[in-house]
DNA sequence: ACATTAAGTGATT
DNA sequence: AATCACTTAATGT
């Protein structure tokens, strides 16, 4: 175990606290679809990524879904950091986009670790920095991007995270992950596709343009 | 061959 | 861009 987290996060931090998280830290494996946060569940513990991807998903009052961003490999879900300090709940949903690997690491050690070691109180910030400029860049695309925009972006998004130019994905799905209509999102597709930017099949979408 | 589920389409708001 | 109502196509049993 320590050497996969060693690979992984070994130039961030030093020896002593590599080994801290070994000792008080548990391996997780999530399979693909599997969910690992619900809105209003207790948080336990933090996620360090070790390999794969998490979606992170915002719900409204009638249940539909908004994305709002991926965690990636090397990442952690800083949102979890700041409902670790309290006793608060989880304002978000997280499902494995992917089949992932990741640590958990008890929430009761994050604050004193905060003071000890500076390459943690280093990575929290990070994290939690690159977290805010997610959230403003889905903002932007939210507001200023039309839906065949947003689709395209998704797409491109979904090829970055699984590191493959085909996705499985039904167009019901995209439109889950949007907050559109499967109509809309079939429509739109098309579009994309006569323009030649992707192959369309069932079940499966080849991106052409990156 | 049949049922099920995904995807395509025209019309309407 | 959303919704309805319907058709067509792909896939599993």
């Amino acid at each position: 175990m320590k050497e996969i987290i060693q690979q992984e996060y070994g130039y961030l931090f030093e020896d002593a606290l590599l080994n801290e998280i070994v000792k008080v830290g548990s391996l997780k494996k999530a399979k693909k679809g599997d969910q690992l946060m619900e809105i209003g569940g207790v948080i336990t513990a933090m996620p360090l990524l070790l390999d794969g991807a998490i979606k992170i998903l915002r719900e409204d009052s009638r249940g539909d879904e908004l994305l709002l961003y991926f965690i990636e490999k090397g990442d952690s879900c800083a949102m979890t950091f700041s409902c670790c300090m309290g006793t608060n709940k989880s304002e978000i949903r997280a499902i494995a986009e992917i089949d992932t690997s990741l640590v958990m690491i008890p929430a009761q050690y994050m604050k004193s670790w905060m003071t000890t070691y500076e390459s943690w109180q280093q990575f929290i910030l990070q994290s939690y920095h690159t977290r805010v400029m997610e959230l403003i860049e889905t903002v932007d695309t939210l507001a200023f991007l039309k839906m065949d925009e947003r689709i395209f972006k998704h797409l491109q998004d979904k090829v970055k995270v699984n590191q493959n130019e085909i996705i499985e994905v039904t167009h019901q799905d995209i439109a889950y992950d949007l907050h559109t209509s499967r109509v809309v999102v079939s429509r739109l597709l098309k579009k994309l596709e006569n323009e030649e930017k992707i192959e369309l099949h069932r079940n499966w979408i080849k991106v052409l343009e990156l």
